[in-house]
DNA sequence: GCGTAACCTTACGCACGAGTAGGTATGCTC
DNA sequence: GAGCATACCTACTCGTGCGTAAGGTTACGC
């Protein structure tokens, strides 16, 4: 009599799968260095050898979950914010789709913000993702101004964008850390810092350090 | 004849700045996993015993690293912002306090946002030092409210600080990588953000959400 | 029914880096 | 100038974890 296998033989996309969803939760958890290929391969289900021929090597698993991660997270936010809507409404829904993400997706987002940030040489390619989005938002902001018949410069915009954009960040790092929170409700009053104070300088209205 | 040694005697208190300012450098540069003891001990032109010897563990000296460089960043902090002054003067004086140690402190400041937080267990100490921030901002704006006689949700106030608060490590995380960048006009920028967005709420302008 | 390709394993080589053992030189005190 | 504490070194041990070699088992085409 022979028992078969211990194992289940699975075609390769479903395996790769697998491979990836146990990478991203033991990164997210241990960091980059912290992981080992051992405990990513136990967690899969599968043992260390596959992982190398379907994924790679241990840089090459990670830049392959922040490609899946990230543009996880990108077709979510692209796919809720259309073009010819309003300033405020595209940032509206982009902010509560990259809310739900995150709330949906916590290791996901632990391993692109928390962990790739600190790691070499991710944190290259993630900053220059983050470069692009802030354009985007430094975009909507200079188009909204223009409509207004106001005037910008440049570099300025780029800066208040880049504090949006780190505001943003930093709920969703609050949110990740707090299951019970919804996601809606945060990405509301992120909507209230963001557009109310934006507002605030479009309609020209600035602030000015006190002399002494 | 005797050349002497080719190192020389110092005593314990210098080489031990020596050890945390090259520990500093490393960590910032290749991360907490990534540094080894013995770069950091060449760098700080010393052998590794006296590393351990004077530091403890690798941990230890991280610990160290986080202990000195937070220190530092809230005394200089503290420092600025006198607890009698109304809140928009006060906040603006923490702000600029804030990016000009962000400025002069760039690899302190890689150190304490992006390598502990991605590393337990120093993630978890830090995030504890990033709530009590928090409270104090959030602090000011309930303080500034009740002197308005308005009246809003504590946990309102708080996701609203968290935001106030990560817009200002992102511009931080900004200007450390940009060295021509003046952190006076970049704290000036902030404020703006903040205050005119918060006073915005403070005046009890609220955004919502289009129906539908 | 038999080769061949795909799936999967156990068991190892090897480098790198944390931490230590044991010893040497220098200056300070009486 | 003997004794002692302090500053400092070279040269190791040893665990851990990346990456691989070599081989076993199942499905599928013909």
């Amino acid at each position: 009599m022979s028992t078969g296998p211990a194992f289940k033989r699975l075609p390769r996309a479903v395996r790769q799968q697998q491979m990836l969803d146990s990478a991203v939760r033991i990164f997210s958890r241990r960091g980059y260095h912290g992981a080992s290929m051992d405990e990513i391969a136990e967690v899969a289900g599968i043992s260390k050898p596959m992982v190398y021929a379907y994924l790679g090597t241990k840089e090459e698993l990670f830049v392959a979950c922040l490609h899946r991660e990230g543009t996880r997270m990108m077709e979510a936010i692209a796919g809720a914010a259309a073009p010819d809507l309003p300033a405020d409404e595209r940032l509206w829904r982009g902010l509560r789709a990259f809310f739900g993400f995150v709330g949906a997706h916590r290791d996901g987002w632990a391993v692109l913000y928390r962990q790739a940030r600190a790691e070499h040489p991710f944190a290259r390619e993630l900053t220059v993702m983050r470069a692009r989005l802030v354009e985007v938002v430094a975009g909507m902001l200079d188009h909204a101004l223009r409509a207004g018949g106001r005037e910008v410069a440049d570099p300025e915009l780029e800066v208040v964008a880049y504090a949006l954009v780190g505001a943003s960040e930093s709920l969703a790092d609050w949110l990740a850390d707090h299951p019970e929170a919804d996601p809606e409700k945060t990405a509301t009053q992120m909507m209230n810092v963001a557009w109310l104070g934006a507002g605030q300088l479009l309609r020209g209205v600035t602030w000015h350090p006190p002399q002494g």
